[in-house]
DNA sequence: TTTATATAGTTGTATGTACAACTATAACCT
DNA sequence: AGGTTATAGTTGTACATACAACTATATAAA
């Protein structure tokens, strides 16, 4: 007991280096089950992202700093997303006249049914991915989370 | 409160939808934390991964396979990411001459002088990023997210 | 008004992930 | 032994991330 106090260097028991590894492996299984999800779709997980974000604005064009900003990743490169999102058809890109800086992100018509087909089975699948936990089991885990980063 | 269980499939407000995406938020900001404190070594947190399963190892080499189960992304690269560290001169690596098909992988001198160095400050690293939490949320934390994956 | 600075977005490079196809060797089988 | 199957690892491709350098436009300052 006394050991253990004398070397918190040790890293391979230590409590807070398990808690942040449990932190990476849950994510990893989140993250590889998202991903085989959205593939159906031939979505990333980030592309779904920035359509979500498009369709939360309701027509009204966002700009890529505004996308930008909603997206979990912040380092991820926008601009090649969206490119791709335009390839596909899914959102539309052109220059503000009111300054030619901007891009005008629009999702179209063929993104918004995408987006309400993949909603309804993505549901089911958080539920799913949640479902060893009780609902105040959930909760909990929410707030734990909120407080750990806040 | 009909409404709501009428309509489960509203994606923004369900409680599952909130519970992936906070675990997908939290793991972003641990990822980034992680990525750029291993910079400083000049590593990516998935080589170190592969040091510290090799140091684990206590001078018996390990094949390509036995280090692949014990990452956290079993899809990684394993091979080029070994590779990376033997031209750093990390790790060597060497065909098993009682089965040519397997390789023996070690960690040499100065992978061991690194992980040393790395493991002080990283244990200061992790205990920094979980020190909004009690340990007793710690341990409940711990206990939701192996329920959660198991 | 021209110069400097800030803002918006793009592009390049290194790294890592996801997945499948591939080569080489070993083990099995008849 | 010779052919088949299983195992171990490598390589190729598409995609995404992390970060910095870059271009273009707008705003501010001298």
């Amino acid at each position: 007991m006394l050991l253990k106090k004398l070397a918190p260097t040790n890293t391979t028991t230590n409590i807070y280096n398990k808690t942040v590894s449990n932190i990476l492996v849950t994510n990893n299984w989140v993250t590889e089950k998202n991903i085989s999800f959205f593939k159906n779709y031939d979505l990333s997980p980030q592309q779904y992202s920035i359509l979500r974000v498009l369709k939360a604005r309701k027509g009204i064009p966002a700009s890529l700093s505004e996308v930008h900003q909603h997206m979990i990743s912040r380092m991820s490169n926008t601009t090649r997303l969206i490119d791709k999102l335009v390839i596909k058809e899914l959102v539309t890109k052109s220059v503000r006249k009111d300054n030619k800086r901007k891009i005008a992100i629009r999702i179209t018509r063929e993104g918004i049914r995408l987006l309400n087909r993949i909603d309804y089975k993505l549901n089911s699948l958080n539920e799913n991915m949640t479902k060893n936990l009780s609902s105040k089991e959930i909760f909990i885990l929410n707030e734990l989370l909120a407080k750990l980063i806040s």
